[in-house]
DNA sequence: CTTTATTACGAAAACGTTTTAGTAGTTTTT
DNA sequence: AAAAACTACTAAAACGTTTTCGTAATAAAG
């Protein structure tokens, strides 16, 4: 022939990648041997993995993670779902299971939910055929049906939550201790001078929201304080929402002492309609607030922040998921894992 | 025959993944027909394809992402690779990102470098197997030899820079407007009285640190203001480094009366030093910084920052990935892409 | 009424691994 | 000295798709 019909590296722009096929050839050895050769396996002699593994590094071989993934039914892949990741919080948990997973050599996909149910909803379904080896999730606020969770377990799914939990769902739960941290935040107010305390509170649907309530509740009752449905404040997602309904009970002639914002961005919202209302913190009213901002001490007035372990929730998380993963099928780990928060006083709910 | 000799589902714990051979078999199809279908082909009858559908929709079909993968040679996941995720910068930026690969249908893989270049060369390494489709990056500050994101480039492999770019490669950009808005900084600075003004750099490696610089040297001679290297503050990743350095300056009998932060992190360091040196934000000391904090009003005193459009560039990064990863071979899209920063006057540089 | 297109499907190859099931040849056991 | 057990390798099946090629049956064209 004269056209040298050519094997099959005649493209110039697509560098055929490097493969086991071509690579044993290089070699003069099977695919199988290749194999074996990198994946460290006693049948392989000793001299003939050495000199398998200096070939490869000099043709730059790496596996193809799909055919892999396909063959051995694993991804190396877990997915965090979050509602947002513009938040301090879930971006140290991000931080926190990055580095388990980097140490473990596992990928990590990010998913938003936007707190939108529906968006989780797809988000569970599209993590159903194997994409991922586990998942890591805290709920969107919107979350009152958990038939995609119960889903996700009959998939024998290995699934962790943090933070925001699903209790009724039997996986393992991250979170920090929401119920004694309502109550020290309370209780820190009331000790400061507080008497008409409200709570901001994010969602009736999350298990932290309540349990952050009953604590200020059960931190009333101890003081003698009436609690008072009106000082109750269901918040949501809604910012514009969220800011009137701050003003509406800062407005109000009988306003509120105290505020107890049960996350970071109602607290912000608290000083945005004091600032507004010309309202003095702490003289005219104190805040506390669930808070990861590196910037708390630094706010004017300085916030007073319950804190939680954001990169330690992460790692634990990500550290159970790896130990549900690879002891998959029994042994199924329930436990439930409290971190402790801390309490920081700060400037803002200063007597 | 009496025990049934069951076909394959025999198994209680792992229910066989519904595939494409149990899914034509269930359809008295060949497996290639309802692929076909699945995937909307012409050759195939609308009749049959409803009746594939409909199966498909009822038996829960998903099609194996590792094996669509490895044939079609795409992933349809893309990576992010930055140094940190604890930033309201980045955070935003995977917002962008994130909207965009949710319509389009993608995964994103999140990797963070923590300003290390050995792990940023390792990520790029890992890279390279075809797990994801296309790249996009935020250089470590460290990143001093571009090696690594050559060899992505020889590879093939579609890669976008933002923020934090490479200028040396040939790859599209999306950056915001740096020198001018260093000068645009500085001037403020200046206008507002200042005459001794100390830039906190991040990184000489860095094409950003250095626009802003010279957007500040350019101000100041349009001023005639005499730069002073010994205001050029070269500051690393290393916390306590930085404060020290910022200390150092803000103890010197002669000390600036005004610091313009290139990033957010320095920002919060010179209030720190400040508050430890007591000295007085902004009649002592006017500060300057890049920043996307969202609590940049509420800080004492309010920070005045050059706030970058952080979402939009990992929306217009994404859209410009997808755009190259569709077109691959030809049409290579060299465009840098220049989006605004504005300035936001607060208290901090307060005449 | 043949010939050619078109329609709607199926068989089989390919993607690149990993793993199971051999198999020569050597070593150890009885 | 024969049987058993290793050792070090290979062939081939499997993972679940997508796609190329082939082919009946029908429709259109000559």
């Amino acid at each position: 022939m004269t056209f040298s019909l050519v094997e099959d590296n005649f493209c110039q722009v697509d560098i055929p990648n490097m493969n086991l096929k071509q690579l044993s050839k290089e070699l003069n050895l099977s695919i199988s041997t290749v194999s074996k050769a990198l994946r460290d396996s006693h049948e392989i002699s000793v001299a003939t993995k050495n000199i398998v593994i200096a070939k490869a590094k000099e043709l730059n071989y790496q596996a193809n993670p799909f055919a892999s993934s396909l063959r051995k039914q694993k991804s190396k892949t877990v997915a965090v779902v979050i509602p947002e990741i513009a938040n301090n919080f879930f971006a140290l948990a991000i931080n926190g299971v990055e580095s388990i997973a980097q140490e473990k050599g596992y990928h990590v996909l990010i998913y938003l939910t936007h707190e939108d149910m529906q968006k989780e909803v797809a988000i569970t379904k599209l993590l159903q055929n194997g994409r991922v080896d586990g998942i890591m999730m805290s709920l969107s606020s919107q979350t009152s049906n958990i038939a995609h969770l119960e889903e996700l377990k009959t998939n024998d799914i290995p699934l962790v939550f943090f933070d925001r939990v699903a209790e009724q769902i039997g996986s393992p739960k991250v979170t920090t201790d929401d119920y004694n941290s309502g109550f020290t935040a309370t209780e820190h107010l009331i000790e400061n001078g507080c008497k008409k305390i409200a709570y901001l509170a994010i969602s009736s649907n999350l298990s932290i929201s309540n349990k952050r309530m009953y604590g200020y509740l059960d931190a009333l009752k101890k003081h003698g304080i009436k609690s008072d449905e009106k000082l109750i404040i269901a918040c949501n997602s809604d910012e514009e929402e969220n800011l009137a309904l701050v003003r509406k009970v800062l407005k109000r002639k009988n306003r509120p002492d105290g505020i107890f914002a049960s996350v970071e961005k109602l607290a912000l919202n608290s000083y945005e309609i004091c600032n507004e209302l010309n309202l003095n913190i702490p003289n005219d009213v104190k805040v506390i607030g669930f808070s990861n901002l590196q910037t708390a001490s630094f706010l004017n007035p300085s916030l007073t922040t319950i804190t939680q372990p954001a990169y330690d929730i992460g790692r634990e998380a990500a550290y159970i998921l790896f130990k549900l993963i690879e002891k998959k099928g029994f042994n199924i780990i329930l436990e439930k894992t409290v971190l402790k928060s801390t309490l920081i006083a700060r400037n803002s709910t200063k007597k």
